[in-house]
RNA sequence: GGGCGCUUAGCUCAGUUGGCUAGAGCAUCUCGUUUACACCGAGAGGGUCGGGGGUUCGAAUCCCUCAGCGCCCACCA
């Protein structure tokens, strides 16, 4: 078959890829020792960005790598339910049909986001494709799969029994606009500056008044108490007294707290149990009434009419106005201070009392933790294991409870009878159940999403069931970005050592985020987006992969644009272009014969790829993808099209070509999957999958020989060099005296470096190619010469700079005594070459002046 | 307040046990229609590796310090 003078991805890469899916290429071989990773499921209600392409990018990477050297291998697909997200994206759709999620059931909801996820996710699953990763499509989970469900109520189950979890009355972090809490970590903290205002409190039973600092004069109304340092000589005397809250007309009392810092504010504060996470410890401590005055939506309540249903914003404004006009504002100061925000809608997070499942983190954080410093686990880079650490060590109770229907329902039943009595049964779809003669009604929260992705590994590969993916966990590797570290990682380890007790996966390999080419965050509001889906159609899926791998270092954020996806590109038409000419050479019907070196550049190829797939080994072995893609690159494009190309065409060896062509192809794979494989199946000597393929055995070769062809790559080189620093365009012949190298080359040395002949001559003349180190003159005219002279004289003076610097180098005892005896041998050899160019050029010189 | 990271060529970045003349892609300049490729070939220019100090025979790499940038965590109202 011939092949079109320029790659065309997009007319191979569908074809490839049901090629490789109908063959069961992606599918564990069940023989050698296992590798397996597992995808983090991209969330099923729509598009793949950049990121993901990264992601899967560099997982399959190593999954084809592995895959080729002999492991049995998995990678195992997802889709992630995707719980708050999903259902943000759904409500907005709500919104545009003029409806809302209390016109429905819940079971009314949950069927229509199903049916809605259920349509965006076969394209998510296409785009996966797109982006080429061998994954086992069979083995695919989603995370609302019953099986899913079946392992999260189990582990759900043995914590309740375990005493783990726990439902109680809390501040959470509520997001008014979504109607749902969130855990810790999903709050967005800001440092901004705010209004710290001081308000008087009149006291009761004797005049004057307590100033108290707050930035928040809207929750007064929900006051209890006002706290001051009971070292605080100011306000000693005043503990225990009341004060009259304004604007509510409530009697409140003045209570001492260490929680209290005197030096801050007016070293009093107003104390608001259910709207402050301090002032809800102050009011356990103090057994302190709990007001709520700002409902679930955001507005206020149990407060005066005249402020009854407006929104904080609005609350705090009319507070502020009415409080003035009783002129019970002392001071106004404008400090720094941290708000925190919905990290979705971009509002504040109100913080409010509710009833949440909880669950207590600090024993499975310690098992987490002996895990780590057992060294468990790898992390790739290792920095982030201490930042993980740090983060365990301090961690707090996680709000599981998620006020939305999208999600897997939590499996616990209230007693009607009697609040405190919560029994956990699975049988959800049911809103009462009787247990014992009582009446039971279920839990309408969901689980956090991460509470079912934190158990991934283990589900996916089917661990407590041993199920016929359970030799594969622990999982090998678990790739994703450095932002989950937290909220992913660092729940996956604590979930799976307490239901497996193993570390859910040996190595963790973080990367960053992909940012514009500008080093700017990617976000729609800015238009600085690529799309995978986009860039595939424009370059190509390898291009894609290429671009996105290349001089990227693990955990560090990087710039990435266009420029690298081209570059992509051109390596992906510059293997095609080397597989024409290979096609071109050998002819439609090469049978191939067993490879042997002849020629020197035949021994030199081998010696190259050699190093390159030692290399490559190497770097991927330690996740050192852009290392390792950079060795593959410049092997394929420097050695073979460059040099292993060019000095075939003078000599050629067809049985070693092919074997060049397929090895190159071999080690690009996993790198440019769908490029090399569409060559593969055009080479008509192989009947095979390249994906399919084990890894490249090299040849032998004379390492003699293959530095004899770097000798005469140093001579072509230095001619070129000469060459076009000469004036004009001629063609000039080299003359050389008494040289083997050169005898044998000669035709070879003419082709590569243009010349217009190659003689041997007892009467040189012309320019001495003297750094070369041969005894091997261009044949330049008189003229041409004297004006070279002075570019001579430079080379000589450059030539006396090295060999000053090799020299100082040998006379200090220190270096010869101390550094390794090989560098030294190298530094001596060094030196005494440079010695005999300095030769080669004063005689060059010498001559001139004649 | 605590922690982490970054600062290397015009741009974006590699450089993992300290060791040849510090690399890549893109950009720039010169030349080139050679029977794979202009999505190309040949060649070139461009860096006191943020500043200062130290350890060492030897530092982009290790230590200290200063400066600038970025991120994460943390309940100071």
């Amino acid at each position: 078959m011939k092949l079109a003078k320029a790659y065309e991805p997009n007319e191979y890469e569908p074809n490839i890829y049901a090629l490789w899916e109908k063959s069961g290429a992606f599918k564990p071989s069940g023989k050698g020792e296992p590798f397996s990773t597992v995808m983090p499921p991209p969330n099923a209600n729509g598009n793949l960005h950049i990121g993901h392409a990264l992601d899967m990018g560099l997982k399959d990477i190593s999954v084809r790598y592995k895959r080729m050297r002999g492991f049995d291998t998995v990678y195992i697909p997802g889709a992630d339910h995707a719980g708050f997200e999903t259902w943000v994206v759904y409500e907005k759709e709500l919104g545009k049909q003029g409806k809302s999620r209390f016109d429905f059931t819940r079971e009314q909801l949950y069927g229509q986001v199903w049916d809605f996820v259920d349509q965006q996710r076969g394209n998510m699953e296409l785009q996966l494709r797109a982006i080429g990763v061998s994954a086992d499509w069979e083995k695919l989970v989603f995370t609302l799969d019953s099986k899913v469900i079946k392992t999260v109520y189990s582990t759900f189950k043995k914590l309740w029994d375990d005493g783990l979890v726990y439902r109680g009355e809390r501040i959470v972090n509520y997001s008014t606009k979504f109607q749902t809490s969130y855990a810790d970590i999903e709050v967005d903290h800001k440092q901004e500056k705010g209004t710290l205002w001081h308000i008087a409190y009149p006291l009761i039973d004797r005049d004057g008044e307590i100033i108290i600092a707050t930035t928040r004069p809207e929750t007064l109304f929900g006051d209890t108490a006002v706290a001051v340092n009971p070292n605080d000589e100011r306000y000693k005397d005043l503990i225990g007294k009341k004060v009259r809250l304004p604007l509510a007309d409530r009697e409140i009392t003045i209570i001492a707290d260490d929680y209290v810092d005197a030096a801050f504010g007016t070293g009093a504060v107003k104390i608001t149990p259910a709207h402050d996470p301090n002032d809800f410890e102050v009011g356990k401590r103090h057994d302190l009434e709990r007001i709520q005055v700002i409902d679930f939506d955001g507005t206020m309540m149990n407060v005066p009419e005249e402020f009854k249903g407006l929104e904080v914003v609005e609350a705090r404004k009319a507070t502020l106005n009415a409080l003035k006009a009783k002129d019970l504002i002392r001071k106004e100061e404008t400090i720094e201070h941290t708000v925190g925000y919905d990290y979705k809608s971009g509002l504040p997070i109100q913080p409010l009392i509710k009833d949440q499942w909880f669950l207590k983190m600090e024993p499975l954080a310690k098992r987490a933790l002996e895990a780590l410093e057992n060294d468990e686990i790898t992390f790739y880079p290792a920095s982030r294991k201490q930042i993980l650490k740090q983060y365990l060590q301090n961690i707090r109770d996680w709000n599981l409870s998620r006020q939305i229907p999208w999600g897997i329902p939590i499996p616990a039943f209230q007693n009607v009878d009697d609040e405190n009595d919560w029994i956990f049964d699975e049988f959800v779809t049911e809103e009462t159940i009787e247990v014992d003669g009582k009446t039971y009604a279920r839990e309408e929260d969901t689980f956090d999403t991460w509470f079912s992705s934190g158990q991934w590994p283990f589900i996916t590969t089917e661990a407590l069931e041993g199920g016929d993916l359970s030799r594969f966990y622990p999982t090998s590797l678990m790739e994703t970005g450095t932002d989950l570290l937290d909220r992913w990682i660092a729940r996956m380890i604590m979930l799976g050592l307490y239901v497996t007790d193993k570390v859910p996966f040996k190595d963790v390999y973080l990367h960053g985020m992909v940012l514009d080419e500008h080093s700017q965050k990617m976000s729609k509001s800015k238009g600085n987006v690529i799309n995978p889906m986009d860039s595939i159609a424009a370059y190509g899926s390898d291009a894609l992969r290429l671009g996105l791998i290349a001089s990227r270092s693990p955990g560090q954020n990087q710039a990435f644009g266009p420029d690298r996806i081209i570059a992509g590109r051109n390596f992906c038409n510059k293997l095609w272009n080397i597989a024409r000419f290979i096609e071109n050479k050998l002819g439609d019907d090469y049978t191939p014969a067993a490879p042997v070196a002849k020629s020197l550049a035949d021994h030199w190829i081998i010696s190259e790829l050699k190093t390159a797939k030692e290399t490559i080994e190497r770097t991927l072995d330690n996740y050192r993808y852009a290392e390792a893609s950079d060795a593959m690159y410049h092997v394929i494009w420097d050695s073979v099209a460059d040099w292993y190309i060019e000095a075939s065409k003078d000599q050629d060896n067809p049985d070693l070509l092919a074997w060049v062509i397929d090895v190159s192809l071999t080690l690009a794979h996993p790198f440019a999957p769908f490029v090399t494989e569409t060559i593969w199946q055009t080479l008509q000597w192989h009947d095979s999958l390249l994906i399919s393929e084990t890894w490249p055995e090299i040849i032998d070769f004379s390492e003699i020989a293959a530095a004899e062809f770097s000798r005469v790559q140093q001579l072509v080189t230095e001619a070129r060099f000469v060459i076009t620093s000469l004036p004009g365009n001629e063609k000039y012949g080299l003359l050389y005296e008494n040289d083997s190298l050169i005898e044998d080359n000669k035709s070879l040395i003419k082709r590569l470096a243009k010349l217009d002949r190659v003689v041997s001559t007892y009467q040189p003349k012309g320019l001495r190619l003297a750094v070369s180190g041969r005894d091997a003159w261009l044949d330049v005219s008189e003229e041409t010469l004297s004006e070279h002279q002075v570019n001579l004289e430079e080379r000589l003076a450059r030539t006396h700079a090295d060999i000053q610097a090799l020299e100082g180098r040998l006379s200090n005892p220190n270096y010869v005594e101390k550094a390794p005896e090989k560098l030294v041998t190298e530094t001596k050899q060094q030196l005494e070459e440079k010695k005999a160019v300095v030769i080669r050029l004063q005689h060059e010189l010498e001559v001139l002046k004649i």
